[in-house]
RNA sequence: GCCGCGGUAGCCAAGGUGGUCAAGGCACAUGUCUGAAAAACAUGGGAUUUCGGUUCGACUCCGAACCGCGGCA
């Protein structure tokens, strides 16, 4: 067993469309009530979604209501205005002052979400360095070829020149920021703040293809692409709707004419697997992570992880 | 029925004038990830409709069959 100074942390992860919201209530629901069995005095709900953050972001991140919290306690959900860009290393900060706020309450935090980078800067307490992103110099470096980037890199950090990939501008362009700032991009620590019990949710490619697809469907019906204008005219730029992704990268297209409904639906769907693919691939390689197929799987993992602290 | 055009991987598609391993895109598979991560990237497997002929050698030329498209009847 791992140190049990650390306090507790579960984590109820997968890959999108897979129903962990569904569980993370479920979970949290069955833990307040049987709250006098553990030690703690109920469940907060942590985010973990790098687009749920934004405010006005709702049905096309398919972010909870109020009536489907059943009363549970939300954090890190409509922080930020989509206008204003946002990052792991905010998120990170938020999340962390969140959890500790739950743990004076004497409650346990639940961390549920989508998004690897995220989940993965809280669960292994990445320390990045403390230097923001500037806007100016990346927009001047875009300019340059790859090769050309990765040449400035090499001149000062050979050895992160020759590990990054080659062709990835975004990446390179951060490298180079870094070194700048520090003469070398320094290397990232690792600052374990809890004991964690990851929670995948186990369900096969097949079914979860389907599930997007009704997923989709219900969306659309709920007024995605209305919420889509009207971020449009809160005065986002096509380029700020592209860079979200998925529905909104795709609504935007199609909005502005770039593509018919039915090119829009299938590229969302394709994108939307793939992106659920990516997610999988953080995950697999995770041999931590309990898979579950259903509520009760869950919960077993849970009773048997907070009994082991005791 | 006749004439024309075309038939290259699951789909789209390049391949003047015949000669080592047949572009590229999508899809599929696998992966990368350290302040944009629903982002940004990488790697991989798979094809010349069929049958004859010409030729040292045919995806490329000729003929036929089959299939598709257009036109004429």
């Amino acid at each position: 067993m791992e140190k049990t100074n650390l306090s507790q942390l579960i984590v109820i992860l997968g890959p999108t469309a897979a129903g962990k919201t569904d569980l993370s209530i479920q979970l949290g629901q069955y833990l307040n009530k049987e709250k006098e069995r553990f030690p703690f005095a109920g469940i907060e709900i942590i985010s973990a979604d790098s687009r749920q953050v934004y405010k006005g972001m709702d049905v096309g991140t398919g972010k909870i209501t109020k009536e489907e919290m059943k009363g549970i306690p939300h954090h890190l959900i409509d922080i930020v205005s989509p206008n204003k860009k946002f990052s792991v290393a905010q998120y990170q900060k938020k999340a962390f002052s969140a959890i500790e706020t739950i743990e004076k309450k004497n409650k346990l935090a639940l961390l549920v979400g989508g998004s690897p980078f995220y989940i993965y800067s809280i669960v292994e307490g990445w320390t990045f360095p403390p230097l923001k992103p500037d806007w100016d110099l990346r927009k001047n470096l875009e300019k340059k070829s790859c090769s050309s980037l990765l040449k400035i890199l090499q001149g000062k950090d050979p050895r992160r020149a020759r590990e990054i990939e080659k062709k990835n501008k975004r990446r390179i362009i951060r490298a180079i920021e870094l070194a700048q700032a520090y003469g070398k991009v320094p290397i990232i620590q690792k600052n374990k703040r809890y004991q964690t019990l990851l929670l995948g949710i186990e369900i096969t490619k097949e079914v979860l293809h389907q599930r997007i697809k009704k997923r989709l469907s219900k969306r659309f019906s709920q007024g995605m692409t209305a919420e889509v204008k009207k971020l449009r005219e809160a005065g986002l730029s096509w380029q700020r709707l592209e860079d979200f992704g998925l529905e909104y990268r795709w609504i935007a297209r199609y909005l502005q004419k770039k593509v018919n409904y039915q090119t829009m639906i299938e590229g969302l769907q394709k994108d939307i697997e793939h992106f659920a693919k990516r997610q999988m691939t953080w995950f697999k390689k995770d041999k931590r992570i309990k898979w579950i197929e259903d509520f009760e799987a869950a919960r077993q993992e849970t009773i048997k992880f907070l009994k082991d602290k005791k």
